[in-house]
DNA sequence: GCCGTTTTCGGCCCGACTGTTTTCAGTCG
């Protein structure tokens, strides 16, 4: 029972009161609710001990109560008579773009729609021109969405699938047989999207592990149904997760242990690279043991295979066969960045606009999780969906930062700020204003569905703007929900070599962008990267810390991170860039 | 459903855009 789970389960009321036309109000509350929950820094039994929930805002009586329910019951049952109202298949309407809360409504009352298949039936049948408030554009735009999701619908997230391959590995690993234990597969090589987890478990006697699989026991600890588990005989029984993630176990002898492993973490084109290279050294290298002339060769890891075959251990996000195995014969793979090499944040908002953390606690939480530095960027004027700062607000939020910098004489917090790229490519302030910030991030929150050529002109006259700092989630795409923005990255990665504008790796779970594939490219033309948060509460902090495992995969290193160097570092780079304005 | 007020209920972030309409509803950020 996490917290995940009770913001999910008020996420929901949100939507359902939506689709049944209730107060709009109502719903947001729950949203709120929600979002909150999400972002607590506290434990919820804590809160709870304390008698401290009334306290937090936006829990009044009703949510505190609910709240209580859940801890109790595991459930909440006003929550479960709203689904009885509406059918679960709604839910995965409101994925298709285009398609809120009204329009599902629509579409059930009048074609009793209730799941994607029947949408995309009606869709084929012209059946939403007869509709209200539908037309063509509409219906076309649907269908494309529907397309979208199609495509991805075997696809999860990183952090999901990883959340699930720990509670596996928790349980698993606590039979005695089990002497090894590893997440392999896309998520071991931190790939953004998955569509598979892969496991592989070392036991002296493989079909003790098996069957434990197929143990009530082991069902009841990941709390799933049996129906859920398959043993295929064998030693490679699966499992498909609720949200349809499918987990495929592999247990072998610890001998075999190495080998598989490497195998089952692929990329597929790394380890076929790999063959070749064994071959070519008269060694057979397979998921069994490694051989030559039919001589087992021990290996006790991963990286004696590695040794063995003439290269230096190649950690697993690099295995991609992009130059990576060349790099380990010569021997000079990448030294890649970690996350102590951190030493300062860029990109946090505060409660000044969307953030639901003051300065002052984004401030303290940086200090306490030891960085030196902090980079507060909250939302310009024009985002009002967002509280976009006006010159006052700004004005207020400086006179605080002075304030806190001389309470705090050894931390740096940067007056920055998230500045809309508008359409045409301006940024969202005058210059007089824009050159009172230590730092600008421009970034793109508007007018989405431009041309390619319109976009990439757009982002370059930003960067030719002396005040840009950085160019914030350089493509927009939202994993699994919304593509890229059409833009030509190649000409914005020359553009930042020109300029010297910082390109941000955006570490919230769902962006990701930049793609590791353009770091590397970003990083080959002596472009600097910041890995920022995006972070809208102190919880959100940490994404800074996740992101660099991202970031690895993208070949970069200590030097390539701009928000590795020290706080008199970073504010000698932006003095000389505001002194080039 | 929450909040603030100076306690009984009205307001709740809001503007742009799109596609549908023929003046606006719904979605999005």
């Amino acid at each position: 029972m996490s917290k995940h789970e009770l913001a999910r389960i008020f996420n929901e009321i949100g939507l359902l009161l939506e689709i049944k036309g209730e107060n709009p109000f109502k719903a947001r509350a729950y949203y709120k609710a929600a979002r909150t929950v999400e972002n607590l820094d506290r434990e919820l039994d804590e809160l709870i001990r304390e008698d401290r929930l009334k306290s937090i805002p936006g829990f009044g009586r009703a949510i505190v109560q609910k709240i209580l329910e859940w801890r109790a019951t595991g459930t909440i049952r006003y929550y479960e008579e709203l689904k009885q109202l509406l059918p679960a298949g709604l839910f995965d309407l409101l994925r298709v773009p285009g398609l809120g809360p009204k329009k599902i409504a629509t579409l059930y009352s009048t074609l009793k729609i209730t799941d994607l298949e029947m949408l995309e039936r009606a869709c084929q049948q012209n059946q939403l021109l007869t509709l209200p408030g539908f037309g063509v554009k509409t219906q076309a735009k649907i269908c494309a969405g529907i397309e979208f999701l199609k495509e991805h619908r075997q696809s999860f997230l990183w952090a999901v699938g990883m959340e699930w391959a720990l509670k596996i590995r928790e349980h698993l690993t606590a039979h005695p047989q089990v002497s090894q234990f590893e997440i392999a597969g896309d998520l071991r090589r931190y790939l953004p999207v998955s569509t598979q987890i892969n496991l592989v478990a070392a036991a002296n006697e493989p079909q003790l592990v098996t069957a434990f699989w197929s143990s009530p026991a082991f069902h009841q600890s990941l709390g799933l149904n049996a129906e859920a588990f398959t043993d295929r005989g064998g030693n490679t029984p699966s499992l498909v997760l609720p949200n349809g993630i499918k987990v495929d176990l592999t247990i072998v002898k610890p001998e075999a242990f190495p080998h598989t492993l490497l195998f089952l973490t692929g990329s597929a084109e790394h380890t076929a690279a790999l063959q070749r290279l064994a071959q070519e050294k008269g060694l057979a290298l397979e998921a069994e043991p490694l051989r030559k002339d039919q001589e087992y060769i021990d290996c006790r890891d991963e990286a004696e295979i590695y040794q063995k075959l003439g290269l230096s251990y190649i950690p697993p996000e690099l295995r991609e066969n992009q130059g990576e195995i060349e790099a380990a014969a010569a021997g000079n793979l990448p030294q890649l960045v970690t996350a102590d090499d951190l030493q300062g944040i860029f990109h946090v908002h505060t409660t000044a606009s969307d953030g639901i953390s003051s300065l002052r606690e984004q401030v303290e939480a940086s200090i306490a999780a030891g960085f030196k530095y902090l980079g507060i960027a909250d939302h310009s004027r024009s985002a009002f969906y967002a509280h976009g700062l006006n010159n006052d607000a700004l004005a207020r939020q400086w006179t605080e930062i002075d304030r806190l910098n001389k309470e705090y004489p050894n931390f740096t917090i940067l007056k920055g700020i998230e500045a809309d790229i508008l359409p045409s490519g301006e940024l969202d302030y005058d210059p007089e204003t824009l050159a009172k910030f230590d730092f600008v991030i421009g970034s793109i929150h508007s007018q989405f569905r431009m041309t390619e050529s319109e976009m990439t002109s757009r982002i370059l006259k930003a960067m030719d703007n002396p005040f840009l700092t950085m160019l914030g989630h350089p493509t927009g795409r939202i994993l699994l929900e919304r593509p890229a923005y059409a833009i030509d990255l190649e000409a914005v990665i020359d553009k930042a070599a020109r300029t010297g504008v910082i390109l941000e790796f955006n570490a919230n779970p769902y962006r990701l962008d930049l793609d590791w594939q353009w770091c590397r490219r970003a990083k080959q033309k002596g472009v600097l990267i910041a890995i920022n948060p995006d972070a809208h509460s102190t919880s959100e902090l940490e994404l800074v810390r996740s992101g660099v495992l991202f970031a690895r995969k993208g070949w970069l290193t200590k030097e390539d991170v701009f928000n590795t160097r020290s706080a008199q570092e970073i504010l000698a780079y932006l003095k000389k860039r505001r002194d080039r304005s």
